[in-house]
DNA sequence: CAGTGGTCTAGACCACTTA
DNA sequence: AAGTGGTCTAGACCACTGA
């Protein structure tokens, strides 16, 4: 660990020790919800003070990346239903209500991806994917209409899951059963109209606004993991958009 | 300042400097663009050590209320077309380009505050906004059907601004020219059907699917200072969002 | 009780800016 | 050369957790 040079390449030690940290978790050496080393042992490994350390710590945690308990420890963050409502999940009731939608499968198949799915998953042509389709309701009403598409060779066997073993928030089922964390995500939103099969899906006239939320959920730091496109009714609901 | 008790309204020193930090910000004690006091003044002020009071300034840095540059000071933040681009206007073009789009003002009007208005200013019924309509263009064609209200106490002189004074970006006006710096902003995003007014300013067909982004500018922490619904024509360009 | 992260301090050295 | 923020260290004490 050098921190001395004055280089045009420096990097203070406590982002050296926070790439050092990522690139355990983002390489499985530490998997989500695992308790780390406290911070004097690692502070020790790497031979900074202890205040680096933490520095670094609390940097990842800042990121979402960490979870620190006083008391207990630094855990890595795993995916939890109120991470999933709050960070992810931005359609809104126009009552202020926020509600994680339930979820109906439509139909899941695997294929060869098509460009779009090469170019957004960064595939190569002929690799495979994982399609879904379902449709998602919030108070019992179809709000929701999604297209997910996933590499297969990052999941494989969730073509062939039963359905039953498919949950409704599919980011803990990637993580849990595939050790793939989803930690950002870009979404692209428009508005589109309704065409017969989203009709048939939210109970809505063929050719009304829809919401279009295009989003690709990437793994720690990089790696584009899934590509989902919901089409949203937002008569009762918006989508919800912090500027901080 | 107390750090001693451990009572159930603790807070840290350093969270004790930054809410008086904030409210000199939201006071108007320090404008925006002004040179704080040093680090080791500050100290002194407030009676605790340099690592304190670099700890809340820099969560205010992390914040945007401040600006940190090595070897001169700590600076208010200030609206920079940067900021406005990057932070508060989410419209980008399909092919990723990102520009500040010109206006055109259509109408600028005051009256009394309908319900809604009050609703989201948080005004009172019989207080007075400045109401303003605009269309905004990228590469010359107009995109954006902005409408704006704003609390007339807050703006006075706005209405009768001569019409080359309103700058593309409102908010460096509010900054500059009232002292009122918009920090933060809430957007709800909807699809809609273009009405005749829409098809007429963004030359689409009445009908036609448009993104909605209900914004409510809020200043330093908390009040609102002005309310703006945007029309988007989304067939060449998207919002975008960023889920970190 | 020991171990954890949370806070606060003090001091050293560095890089950057301005004069 | 003097002043600023940026980094790194060391040590003290605190609050929280669980055995």
């Amino acid at each position: 660990m050098s921190s001395g040079e004055a280089g045009p390449d420096f990097r203070p030690l406590y982002a050296q020790v926070q790439d050092l940290l990522i690139e355990r978790l983002a390489s499985g050496h530490w998997r989500a919800g695992d308790l780390l080393p406290a911070e004097p042992r690692l502070a020790e490994e790497f031979g900074v003070s202890q205040g680096t350390v933490r520095k670094a710590l609390d940097r990842l945690a800042d990121r979402n990346l960490v979870v620190r308990r006083q008391g207990k420890g630094t855990y890595v963050a795993s995916y939890t239903p109120e991470r999933a409502l709050f960070h992810f999940f931005h359609l809104v009731g126009d009552d202020g209500g926020r509600e994680l939608p339930a979820s109906r499968l439509v139909s899941r198949r695997c294929g060869r991806a098509g460009r779009a799915e090469q170019q957004r998953l960064g595939l190569a042509s002929g690799d495979q994917v994982v399609r879904i389709v379902r449709v998602r309701s919030l108070h019992a009403c179809p709000v929701l209409s999604e297209r997910i598409a996933v590499p297969r060779d990052l999941f494989p066997g969730l073509d062939t899951l039963p359905e039953a073993g498919l949950p409704n928030t599919l980011y803990a089922l990637y993580e849990t059963a595939y050790g793939i964390s989803v930690m950002h995500a870009e979404e692209r939103l428009k508005a589109v109209s309704a065409d017969a099969e989203d009709a048939a899906h939210l109970g809505v006239a063929e050719g009304a606004p829809l919401l279009e939320v295009d989003r690709v959920a990437l793994s720690h730091e990089q790696r584009a993991v899934e590509w989902r496109v919901s089409r949203c009714d937002t008569r009762r609901h918006h989508y919800l958009s912090l500027l901080d």
